[in-house]
DNA sequence: GACGGCCCCTGACAAATGTCACGGTCGGGG
DNA sequence: CCCCGACCGTGACATTTGTCAGGGGCCGTC
């Protein structure tokens, strides 16, 4: 377990991002376990990222994808901006081919699945700090079977709106189109995704990580 | 802050249920951290719950609600049956009205949404532990505003395998019956939930919590 | 400048979906 | 006993949804 005495000198500096308080704790508390590893600050919202960040200066920040005010993928992209020194770990409940796709686009350096035992973590973290790429093999595989997305931008838009679950006219007003061009959008996507359904279209688009912000 | 040489004599001894193995390893590092409470048991699926706790005898059990096998609520019923002593405490991510109702039925304890704070979480062991009830009070007052499902067993049979996705003919197939009956259930339901679309029916049912095992 | 891709719109059509009125079975409670 | 509610089914109907064939406009590239 943890030293008792002797801490690290140059201990390696964590950021934390989650928006369910109890598991960000959660993980503080596991990588403070390891005694070259330190959190220094945590955050439950994406745009809280890259101005925490600038204040701790850390070494790592680990990102959920899902967070209110910016997604995990965004906030990697900015926090590369901001701080190119410090990189970035996604850790994330849902292994979607496009997360994984996206997620390093935006350059980021591994990506964790909160199903892998807790004990490969700080190795990672260390991986990662290293400058090696830490990536779940089976999730990369995915990942290029999947592909890019073949939906256009204007169809993702739409897809994404609709998945509150609203009629095309409630579509059509709330993206300020005809109610056709939303059909139109909706059958090329029901084609391109390989569905029956507007809802199948959306379950299939979401769980390849196609409906991401912008 | 763990005591260092000082083991308690008595510790509270937790059984933690949850299937994202990261979390559920974080939560241990967390509660480790405690001087009264130590962790005798982990599992990641719903099935493995009573068959541990018959090997560890834990004081309190923590469960998640979404976990394969078998859903966090049952596994607390079957876990009172199985051995009355153990105290349930119900950590789940979402605050769904219906799984308060439902996880209070099934003789849990306590309550806790995964986005509190992580320092509380020990404190509710302990209440839990001594034997008081761990509910946040907004959810409950949802849950009281909610109200009891008012879909009949068959609408949410029907809703819940429409959730899925498919075709009324699917539907009919997968449930054996006709597809007027199908069409019929899903429109009481739609009445019922207050929405205009079969979709929008499920979202609403999800979010309630209506739409559990059995 | 011609081509192709994406975008927006229209209109018309077939299919799926949602609604309604109706009948019938079954079990429990007044 | 009789009524009520949940359940299953039918058939007909209006609405919504998905598809198709067009028509333009706006880039980019060859």
């Amino acid at each position: 377990m943890s030293g008792l005495g002797d801490e690290q000198p140059n201990p390696i500096r964590l950021l934390l991002a989650d928006d369910q308080a109890l598991v960000r704790g959660a993980l503080a508390a596991l990588l403070a376990l390891e005694e070259d590893l330190t959190v220094v600050a945590e955050v439950g919202r994406g745009d809280e990222v890259v101005p925490e960040a600038r204040r701790t200066a850390p070494d790592v920040a680990l990102l959920d994808v899902e967070m209110p005010g910016l997604d995990g993928i965004a906030a990697a992209a900015a926090l590369r901006a901001a701080l190119p020194a410090c990189r970035v770990l996604m850790v994330t409940t849902f292994g979607r081919p496009g997360y994984l796709r996206r997620a390093m686009e935006a350059g980021a350096s591994g990506f964790v699945v909160k199903d892998t035992p807790a004990r490969q973590l700080a190795d990672a973290v260390r991986r990662v700090h290293a400058g090696l790429r830490v990536v779940d093999p089976t999730l990369a595989a995915e990942t290029l079977a999947a592909g890019v997305s073949p939906l256009t931008e204007r169809e993702t838009e739409v897809l994404r709106t609709a998945r509150s679950g609203g009629t095309v006219a409630d579509l059509a007003g709330a993206l300020h189109l005809s109610e056709g061009t939303i059909r139109n959008h909706l059958s090329a996507a029901i084609g391109k995704t390989g569905a029956r359904n507007r809802a199948e279209a959306i379950r299939v688009a979401e769980q390849n990580g196609w409906l991401l912000g912008e």
